[in-house]
RNA sequence: GCUCCUGUAGUUCAAUGGAUAGAACAUUGGUCUCCGGAACCGAAGAUCUGGGUUCGACUCCCAGCGGGAGCGCCA
């Protein structure tokens, strides 16, 4: 008999068809099982509750009458609580059961996958070209990939699609400064991307302080967009200089795109867009622009969706809905959720809300979206971050920054250490800090930017999960064995350290759920910074190489499952683990 | 003006309508012949205000107050 990964949809079901053989109870009982906190049991059922106040019937005694019905179980003790909780604990021998065939790194990902595997499109990152990332993108681009992985472990299959800015305004802009002060792109030196985001500086002056530079650059992004080959050409080699320096950090951060279509991929599709809608009535003319009203919202009614300039150019409401035509059409997307700034909420709602009429009229299968949104990273000031001089921080100078201060903490531990090592582990823990810090915390609270936070080497940080993970592999070093090593004859879970990180493992697939559920990371976070803490406090309690073979076996596999669940985890958040810092 | 988000210890953050609101940092007291002290154990300290719904509210609703954002040709 194999052991429930996920614990919930059984006793969710034990419950409910219980109820059905008792009078009181109809099929509209809702058990809702979730896990309790430890001073109650292992998991709780609270749906007696409000069933019986509806029902009007007194919901301890309707508990207890369920609670007599329920089968007997050795898995299990059952116990009335409160005003109608009802209380599982579980038995040292089930705990065990599910360590041993769930607890290793494998088993869990067999077993964590789906029945219903879908096409998911995840749109995140997203810079825009000719300038570089700052620390805007961090965060996109770090919830995207994670989010991208969480539904990858589950077995979705996952297209990565970098949405890059590519044929926006800044062009015209750009072009302008790089005629006007006829720069060669061929040899701009070491820092090139660097050049590119002065010379649009020097634009953007230029045109605030002339008109007619303003009208030229205009004619510049037209010129490009009509495929004026000599603008084609410079816009090829800014894409071409903007891409390397973005793969720069992608390579630091581990992130890999399937594709990077930017909006100019979609230049020869706008086209269809504006027929399509305007055959289907969807959109009309306004001020010279074609726009698209929801009278039926309360806001998009007056609000409207620009999707043609009067000037007939295209912007990205346009892209955004060639984007999702081609995505449904060529990829078969299932799904496709969007990773981007919460100042772009109106944009997608209305997005949704165009799509659907617009995929209905065309009777085709919208895929279901979704708009993962973040907040805003503030400075000291509480406004969007700048530096003291008013530019943006660059995010390689926070990478880099961050894998310094890691390296200076691990030579000061191991000052022995070869250089190509330091650097190895400063690359790991450092940017595992700045990944873990922002997905810490809930993605949609705006974000107070400090080096200390992002750095942070203690408390509810990477480094510390790291640190649990390195210590374990250092047990099974001692041990000349290998956490995958089997411990068939591990006697159960007794004391209280034991058990308490025995149930803790067990809540893994509840989290993982969760956190799928809601396109959140932090859940997972929060839930193994207390797994890396129920870890500490048990192997501080209990010695682990003891003689007796047994005890030695249950503990080495609580160490081997922890492990397993915190590299698994870790790994689901895109930041890697050490066998020694 | 309209709309949306947000308000929790000194600070930074958690908490699916569920039982006594949970951490970290900082403050502070301990553990140290220990299998890695980047650790462990303890103390102190919080739900903006006022109503309402509910058996039960940080959570949902209404009204204030404070902070932030969006609102026609940027993305």
């Amino acid at each position: 008999m194999s052991t429930p990964f996920d614990l919930i949809p059984t006793l969710d079901n034990l419950l409910f068809e219980t109820a059905q053989s008792i009078d009181e109870f109809s099929d509209s009982f809702v058990p809702q099982t979730r896990s309790a906190d430890e001073r109650f049991g292992d998991f709780q059922a609270n749906g007696v509750l409000p069933y019986a106040k509806r029902a009007g019937i007194n919901p301890r005694e309707l508990a207890q009458k369920l609670i007599d019905a329920l089968p007997d179980s050795e898995d299990w003790t059952i116990e009335l609580a409160g005003p109608g909780f009802i209380n599982f604990t579980l038995s040292s021998r089930f705990l065990l059961r599910w360590i041993m065939e769930h607890g290793t790194a494998k088993n869990l990902a067999k077993v964590a996958r789906t029945k219903e595997p879908e096409h998911v499109v995840v749109d995140y990152s997203s810079p825009n070209t000719a300038k570089q990332m700052h620390v805007g993108h961090i965060r996109s681009t770090i919830i995207g990939e994670s989010i991208a992985r969480i539904l990858q472990y589950q077995g979705h299959k996952i297209t990565r699609d970098n949405h890059l800015g590519d044929w926006g305004t800044q062009f015209g802009i750009l072009l302008l400064a790089i005629k006007e002060e006829k720069v060669s792109l061929d040899n701009l030196g070491g820092d090139p991307i660097a050049i590119l985001e002065n010379l649009y500086r020097h634009g953007n002056a230029r045109i605030k302080e002339e008109e007619y530079a303003l009208l030229q650059a205009r004619q510049e992004l037209v010129k490009l967009q009509d495929g004026d080959p000599e603008n084609l050409q410079l816009w090829e080699k800014i894409r071409d200089i903007s891409m390397s320096s973005f793969l720069k950090i992608y390579e630091l951060l581990d992130v890999r795109f399937d594709h990077s279509l930017g909006e100019s991929f979609y230049r020869d599709k706008v086209d269809e867009v504006y027929s399509s809608l305007s055959d289907h009535k969807i959109c009309q003319e306004d001020d010279g622009a074609l726009v698209v009203f929801h009278p039926e919202h309360k806001r998009f009614a007056k609000q409207p969706f620009i999707i043609r300039k009067s000037d007939g150019a295209s912007n990205y409401a346009t892209t955004d809905l060639a984007t999702l035509a081609y995505r449904q059409k060529d990829w078969h997307a299932d799904q496709v959720i969007y990773v981007t700034d919460g100042r772009q909420r109106d944009h997608f709602e209305q997005l949704f809300l165009t799509a659907s009429k617009w995929f209905n009229a065309d009777d085709v299968k919208l895929p279901k979206l979704d708009h993962v949104w973040f907040g805003t990273i503030l400075g000291d000031d509480n406004k969007a971050i700048k530096t003291r001089d008013g530019q943006p921080i660059k995010l390689i100078d926070l990478l880099e920054e961050a894998m310094k201060r890691a390296a200076e903490m691990v030579r000061q531990k191991n000052a022995e250490l070869p250089e190509d090592e330091v650097e190895k582990r400063a690359r790991i823990i450092g940017l595992g800090a700045v990944k873990y810090a922002d997905l810490s915390q809930d993605r949609t609270l705006d974000y107070v930017f400090s080096w200390e936070k992002m750095l942070a080497m203690q408390g509810n940080t990477a480094p510390y999960l790291q640190y649990a993970v390195a210590r374990i592999h250092s047990i099974f070093r001692k041990l000349n064995s290998l956490p995958t090593d089997s411990f068939t004859s591990a006697r159960v879970p007794e004391s209280d350290p034991e058990r308490k990180l025995s149930r803790k493992l067990l809540f893994f697939p509840l989290v993982l759920k969760q956190a799928t559920r809601e396109l959140k990371p932090h859940f997972l976070c929060t839930y193994l910074y207390e797994l890396a803490t129920e870890f500490s406090s048990f192997y501080n309690q209990e010695k682990v190489m003891v003689d007796e073979k047994d005890t030695r076996n249950l503990r080495l596999l609580l160490c081997a499952s922890t492990q397993a669940v915190l590299t698994t985890g870790l790994g689901l958040l895109g930041i890697e683990t050490l066998e020694e810092m």
